[in-house]
DNA sequence: TATGAATTTTAGGGTATCCTAAAATTAAAA
DNA sequence: TTTTAATTTTAGGATACCCTAAAATTCATA
């Protein structure tokens, strides 16, 4: 039935679901807006994830999302927030690391994202947060820092 | 003048560069096989590749990479390395970290690729390789398995 | 060296995603 | 309320990558 949802499935719904959380309902301006597209192609998605059932829409009326539709925006929008506390973690800067946690957050295996966010867990979450830990970040900042130098 | 890669053409080069290491040239028929596609596509990307001066070819003939080729085709097989790397690291299975590599080796800024390939040199070069480094990878490993125990 | 098997190529299609330009509809202003 | 501006939709195309089936070529061996 629910066939696998498309990269650029999953581009639009979270879009939609950033829109919608200020704004009730989005229009196709600004879906095409936030998805970087001309809005006859915002159209042409919206009506392919209205067939599939992700999202609530009838000619020239705004877009919202259905429970199903909402449920795959909130999963990948998870997956973002791992992968950009991530990539902060690995010093990768702000701008660059949102634009990449932008790709990150499609396709991976599942168990390969549980391994990344027990790592992000581990390193900003642990109750303990254990001495070495923070050690470890500094001796990586520092590592950081020296080959930045000699180059 | 040198449009930019596509993932795809990337991973042809991978391909070719791969098979070329054991064999002199690569045959269209290996080429379809390690890429997991019909022989006819693989005559297509490869006169692509070919017309974008990538590889060496002619009809019914062998094919090789030329220099630009191999340059691309190394820098993947880098990241792809680095990747396997990190996510040996970070404890994911064998057979999924081999297939995510493959996802994770495209797309990504050099500069986030800088940073993982240096967090995988720290953790598994550094020539002091301090102590809590070690603790670290084993209080991970722990958390994990709490973690996995508990659901 | 002739011929059947293997390989490669061509021809013709398909899907996903994007575009421009023009038509249809809705919203805003005079 | 009529006219204009903004928005949305349709129509027609483009590109990248994939396929099947059939034709062309090369290879291996009888």
């Amino acid at each position: 039935m629910s066939s696998p949802v498309s990269r650029r499935s999953e581009d639009y719904l979270r879009g939609i679901y950033e829109i919608t959380r200020r704004k009730a309902f989005a229009r196709i301006k600004d879906i095409a807006k936030e998805l970087g597209v001309r809005p006859s192609t915002a159209v042409e998605m919206v009506r392919k994830l209205h067939r599939e059932g992700f999202v609530v829409y009838e000619k020239y009326g705004g877009v919202t999302l259905t429970p199903r539709g909402k449920e795959i925006a909130e999963a990948v929008k998870e997956r973002h927030e791992t992968f950009r506390k991530l990539l902060e973690i690995l010093l990768v800067p702000e701008d660059i690391a949102l634009k990449d946690s932008h790709v990150l957050e499609h396709q991976l295996d599942p168990k390969t994202i549980q391994q990344f966010t027990r790592f992000v867990r581990f390193i900003s979450e642990a109750p303990e947060r254990p001495k070495f830990v923070k050690r470890w970040i500094e001796q990586f900042r520092e590592y950081c820092r020296r080959e930045a130098d000699s180059s």
